[in-house]
DNA sequence: TAGCAGGATGTGT
DNA sequence: ACACATCCTGCTA
């Protein structure tokens, strides 16, 4: 079952700006570091991250409605490979690596972060792994590693996660172990900067790298914050006290990006009670998809939200065998975030799911004087409603898919010639155009310009040419494609 | 001639 | 800073 196809109108909605691919720990800013769950919730949450394939938290940061997409940054492709090659680690720079180790911090974050740790928080150079091998990101991974093509034509980029998008939780967890057990004996054994272990050289260059934030879109982690700080340790085994409660929030901070990203690609509400069943059934191929679980028939989860909610975990299973148990964990988070109201301003309890971007509906700009005909004709959606789209803030990419996905108004003027590869084929340059810059109030709009637009998109991996360059056919790259 | 590629620069948010 | 919009030169089908 091709559920991209199937769940064409649902799934269709994308971000309303570019998703950031890579990695990203939790924003610093103080409009997001209320954290919105009890400890006991922590607890939950944490567990049912360790129990499930955790999503592509911690180290991915979803889209939101005010990120960017990624950028380029090619110019540090081996990055990960020195990364994770404990062999030959890169002779660091001087500036990086001579003196001593920075402390780093992590935000204050959780306010149930009663314990005040004395004990240095530190970090081990190992790489920390989040969620599961062949995990397939919902959004753009790196464009180093996903589907730019610089200049190419021939990159075709495999799906395989990089190590960076990895957290082992069962670390976490177990780290959450040593903590609890040690803050019981108190807060001893104070760690002093020992030596500088070589392992971590290349820690110093990862928090020092610029480049590698901005490809993966991790934030620099402030060198002091508070008394808390997160030191080097010289022996691996007494890894203490890594501040379990802020790697816990950096954890939710993560997961409620996801629900939020995820939300914003399915044009569903955060609360799962609100989602109808074609919501329903959307956020269940999506979460196989995004898991790499194997699909099952859409009509098994024919109910709506509610109904979804109250299923157990057996019956999770009995419908999807092989993938209930992460269907079930998911749908906890999802519970979770709702009961922590985690809500975007984009919702609210009186907007279920309002399917994103009426794109099958013919806007008023479309049907404005000097549209075709062809939209006047065939508006078979025009009664529902004024959903006009009619946003100039709108990506061009998304403006195209919004083009695709009404075949039956622009199917002349653009279509998909492969739509589960997001190929598409404009086939009434002009007209694409002139909608186009009727959309963002640009009368001077015109193909060239357009596809300038687009050409840019190769860099930025939201768009490549297709591996047999043809003339006005374009394909996005994934997820954009979704 | 239309489209493609990409540099340079301006503009609005 | 970013996403275009605009203009440009050079190239290709």
């Amino acid at each position: 079952m091709n559920w991209e196809n199937s769940f064409v109108e649902e799934t269709d909605a994308m971000p309303q700006t570019v998703p950031r691919s890579g990695c990203s720990p939790p924003s610093a800013s103080q409009g997001e570091r209320a954290v919105p769950t009890s400890p006991a919730d922590l607890q939950h949450l944490l567990r049912l991250l360790g129990a499930s394939s955790p999503p592509e938290s911690m180290l991915h940061s979803p889209p939101n409605l005010h990120t960017k997409p990624p950028p380029p940054y090619p110019e540090d492709n081996n990055f990960l490979d020195r990364l994770y090659d404990f062999e030959g680690y890169p002779t660091p720079s001087p500036s990086s690596d001579e003196g001593s180790i920075p402390t780093v911090a992590l935000q204050p974050s959780s306010p149930y972060s009663s314990l005040h740790y004395t004990t240095p928080v530190y970090i081990k150079e190992e790489p920390n792994r989040l969620s599961v091998p062949g995990f397939a990101s919902p959004y753009p991974l790196s464009p180093s590693g996903s589907c730019v093509s610089y200049g190419s034509h021939n990159q075709y980029p495999s799906p395989t996660p990089q190590p960076e998008e990895y957290i082992d939780i069962e670390q976490l967890l177990k780290e959450n172990q040593i903590l609890q057990d040690s803050t019981q004996h108190s807060y001893i054994t104070p760690k002093t900067e020992i030596e500088e272990p070589r392992d971590h050289i290349l820690l110093r260059s990862v928090l020092e790298d610029t480049t590698f934030q901005k490809r993966f879109n991790l934030r620099p982690v402030p060198l002091e914050l508070g008394n808390v700080k997160m030191e080097e340790s010289s022996g691996g085994d007494d890894l203490v006290a890594p501040d379990i409660d802020r790697v816990l929030s950096m954890a939710i901070e993560q997961s409620k990006r996801d629900v939020d990203s995820t939300c914003t690609v399915l044009g569903i509400s955060p609360d799962p009670m609100l989602w109808s069943t074609a919501d329903v059934k959307a956020w269940v191929m999506f979460t196989l998809q995004h898991f790499n679980q194997p699909l099952v028939p859409s009509e098994y989860f024919n109910m709506d939200g509610a109904a979804l909610v109250a299923l157990t975990e057996e019956e999770f299973n009995q419908r999807a065998p092989q993938s209930g148990s992460t269907l079930y964990a998911q749908l906890e988070i999802w519970k979770a975030a709702r009961h922590e109201s985690w809500k975007t301003s984009q919702w609210t309890d009186h907007q279920p799911s309002p399917t994103p971007v009426p794109a099958a509906l013919p806007s008023a700009d479309d049907m404005s004087e000097d549209e075709d005909s062809e939209s006047a004709g065939t508006s078979a959606g025009t009664t529902v409603g004024k959903a006009k789209t009619g946003s100039t803030h709108i990506h061009l990419w998304q403006f195209l898919k919004e083009l695709l996905a009404s075949p039956h108004i622009h199917g002349s003027a653009i279509r998909w010639l492969d739509r589960s590869n997001g190929v598409f084929k404009i086939e009434d340059s002009v007209r694409v155009a002139r909608l186009w810059g009727k959309r963002k109030n640009r009368p001077a709009m015109n193909y060239d310009k357009l596809s300038r637009s687009i050409r840019q998109y190769y860099k930025k991996g939201i768009m490549k040419k297709t591996e047999r360059s043809q003339r006005l056919v374009y394909q996005f790259c994934h997820p954009y494609c979704l």
